[in-house]
DNA sequence: GATGAAAACACACCGTA
DNA sequence: TACGGTGTGTTTTCATC
């Protein structure tokens, strides 16, 4: 586990929330010098508790205004049955995120499409026929917001 | 609606993957000048497909070894009631996305912890005063696969 | 698409605790 | 040893042609 001084953190937040941030904007907001912040973030990177940096689109002016996320049980629960659902479902262009989970589903996946009548199409021909998938829950997204996290 | 073509596409994916690469190496790789692959970047920017550059943080790594997702039925639904809940949950550090659904649940919630035993408590003395809530869902996130969508 | 100024990065080197 | 500051070469960004 990495540990972090208080600057460290605050850089973090920062970043998290806007990465174009530069080291020498970050080094006046935080009492550094342009390179000591820079050196800070490398250290950060290379300590790997940095994952990347992300462009975040913005779906639905791209013409994607539906987003849903998907309960999936799975029908079988082999060990092959999980792996061959995993690999069915990650050659659907439409799925964003496909996360194994524990509780009352197996798998939760984010799904966006065009419009209702384009994930009805997902739905029936690419999510109803992947192998062993069981029961699904559905929930479309009406809102969303991201907040910066323990760290910020 | 904003409308893209072949190369667009191409760089949005690629910096939604990984957005440090820059603007001659993308040029290079699309068959464009640093400049011409620039202003494109700028133009997807100033046209709203792009919603920001964001650092993603490896939180097992800085402490957090949990994640679980919450499904949330409010007992009251009224305007006010919204409000409310979302207000309240806006204060809880641990959460770190808030999505507003439509389906069998009301809102599902991101949540972080430190450990199971630190989840425990934010779910005891955070989630469960949360003004309105109602039945809650938990699932344990055990694995996670991010895709680049059907932008990719 | 080419060019060049301005900005940011990235490193070396030194000082301090 | 660890961290920050200063100075500086290099790369990238960004505007103009």
């Amino acid at each position: 586990m990495i540990e972090l001084d208080e600057i460290d953190r605050k850089l973090l937040a920062a970043l998290a929330r806007d990465a174009t941030q530069n080291a020498s904007a970050l080094g006046r907001r935080f009492g550094l010098s342009q390179p000591a912040a820079w050196r800070r973030i490398r250290r950060l990177q290379d300590g790997g508790a940095i994952k990347g940096r992300r462009l975040r689109l913005n779906t639905e002016a791209l013409g994607f205004g539906v987003t849903v996320f998907l309960g999936v049980k799975l029908a079988r629960k082999g060990r092959v049955s999980l792996e061959d659902f995993e690999r069915a479902v990650s050659a659907i262009p439409e799925v964003q995120t496909v996360e194994h989970i524990l509780g009352l589903y197996d798998y939760r996946l984010r799904v966006v499409a065009r419009d209702l009548a384009d994930f009805e199409r997902v739905l029936r021909r690419r999510i109803m026929t992947l192998p062993g998938a069981g029961e699904v829950e559905a929930n479309v997204l009406l809102s969303e917001e991201r907040r910066p996290g323990p760290l910020g």
